[in-house]
DNA sequence: GTGAAAGCGCTAACAC
DNA sequence: GTGTTAGCGCTTTCAC
């Protein structure tokens, strides 16, 4: 008899429906074997008279494995890692994928269970946008069961694409020491993962010791993901008021605030103070805020993320985790300045 | 004896370990009826020692339902979606849901792939955010499978969550009428779902209207989603040399490539031009571009969203469609102000 | 309280 | 070419 109503039809309804097998109707779905032509077409009619959609998920049951990635991001509010979600999406998506995603708000413990969940799910491979975790605990959980790449924040284990933050601070330093300023005060933005940060500050100091200044490092407190209220005007007030001409900030957003800041401030940017950023997210590039940043080749690193993680998942690569470093380029807009000259 | 290696342990891999059938284990896991305390145990300690994960797809096909939501959004580039993303990740995931993510790009036909491959993965439940779809295409398609929720896009079919379009497009207005302005613009950005511009439009419209004013609708063209080049420079030149003194954009984004215009063609933003935005995504509370713009409640609408879908996913909810209104607020900055008296 | 057995919707040999 | 069959890893009656 008919199927029961109220269900979604099955391969087996198409298959009664067309006079068939299930394998034939199954085979037809896949595009598979050589079927007569007259037979597919009664499959393919049955098939669209039901409304017949195969179900992925007992496919992948029996295949024993998914065909999406988990994607886990750090904080989707932040424009670099929202835009780093939709390229690696896209090319996801060129390539057959789908994606999972997990906003973690940067708290460890989200990330684990994200993970565990996903992992769950069977996910063919698992993609981090910058999330700084413990990443002791999280390679225990993950194990080596799935492909696993990490975008923009170096790992000691699974894949790594991502940009060469120690050129990258180096230039960006370079670019403030050819404008004359002497005292360069880094600025650590803490949704900046560890291990990007550490590059990024080695990359600080090298340039610094080679102009003979002395590297300053001066932490941003951060007490939710979002931008800051006035109260962090005191610091900030007390980094400038040492002398200190430039900053330079791990990341954009940072950068934007301390621009905020020195506006409330009365500080003028760049003829006091020269302010640089790293990402190059998209609000970097406005007029109204133009910031001298670091730009990070978002869908390259995309790409080469999926890519690597597609050829996991199909098992063209295998063996030891492979770590790929992109070039950045320094973009330079009107947030720096030649040093003013000492009155 | 003993599983096969390198495949990931089953429930049977865990019952044979703890010496008991798979059903105990089934239990256990579940943390279901009641299970002696020393099996309960047992089963465990299997569990830790090999490492066992359940396989949501496998519960998933007998349970016939997932806990996946698909999420299709037009634009994660775009802070507004990619706030609204993050929320509806949120809220989905403090109920137990997964989200699954499609970027489409403002593109009708990888709206509809989208749809359709996620229908093939069963997800308990749609979530359309901000998409310009054919929405009878759409509905053909999704049909009354699977619940579907419209996010900030009034739909004809579909539960509805949206910020009131009409009414805060009027306060909008009526925010620029008091000010002094008689020559108001409605600037319609494409990426604005078309309902939803009607709305906003109508609202503009009213307000004009009472105040005996003449409506002028201008049409922004875009040719990707990225910000404008320069080229558009002489359509907003045009706008302004015929006496225009204020523009009430239908997205920030708009508002704020409006500014960045101004800025170059050195109209001064308010003095000689005031400017009103929709959506107030957190850029336009930046100092350097402080828009005046109408809040929708981001944490609400997706609240409100996911919570209807669990609902109907849970068969709490059943019936027709359900349409549901939050208020808007008018955030007043510095990019408006009262119009200058004609020397 | 625990186990046996029958599927969930599909793929993938393997016969015919 | 097409049909038969045996699972994929789990939940869920229903006996014991």
């Amino acid at each position: 008899m008919g199927r029961q109503i109220g269900r979604a039809p099955t391969i087996l309804d198409v298959a009664s429906e067309a006079g068939v097998s299930k394998s034939t109707v199954s085979n037809v779905i896949r595009g598979s074997t050589a079927v007569a032509e007259a037979t597919r077409d009664r499959v393919l009619r049955a098939v669209d008279q039901l409304g017949y959609r195969p179900n992925v998920l007992a496919r992948n049951l029996v295949q024993r494995q998914t065909s999406v990635f988990g994607v886990v991001v750090g904080d989707l509010g932040n424009p670099f890692y929202a835009e780093m979600a939709k390229h690696v999406e896209r090319e996801a998506a060129q390539r057959g994928f789908r994606a999972m995603f997990c906003n973690t708000q940067g708290d460890d413990d989200m990330v684990l269970s994200s993970v565990e969940s996903m992992l769950e799910h069977r996910v063919a491979g698992l993609v981090f946008l910058a999330t700084s975790g413990d990443h002791v605990q999280l390679r225990d959980s993950v194990g080596d069961r799935v492909p696993t790449v990490f975008v923009s924040c170096p790992s000691d284990w699974g894949d790594v694409v991502c940009a060469d933050d120690r050129a990258g601070a180096e230039i960006a330093t370079q670019h403030l020491v050819e404008l004359g300023h002497k005292r360069i005060v880094y600025l650590a933005d803490p949704i900046v993962e560890d291990a990007a940060d550490r590059n990024r500050q080695s990359g600080y100091r090298e340039a610094m010791e080679r102009a003979r200044l002395t590297p300053v490092v001066v932490h941003w407190e951060r007490t939710s993901g979002d931008l800051l209220p006035a109260s962090i005007d005191g610091k900030v007030a007390q980094i400038l008021s040492d002398g200190t001409t430039a900053v330079f900030s791990s990341n954009d957003l940072g950068a934007i605030e301390l621009l905020e800041c020195a506006d409330r401030l009365g500080v003028h940017v760049p003829e006091d103070l020269s302010v640089v950023g790293f990402d190059d997210v998209v609000m970097a590039g406005l007029a109204r805020i133009s910031l001298t940043t670091v730009r990070q080749p978002k869908p390259e690193l995309a790409r080469l993320a999926v890519e690597m993680l597609a050829a996991r998942a199909g098992g063209d690569v295998t063996g030891r985790p492979i770590r790929r470093t992109v070039g950045v380029e320094l973009v330079v807009r009107r947030s720096t300045s030649a040093v003013r000259t000492a009155v």
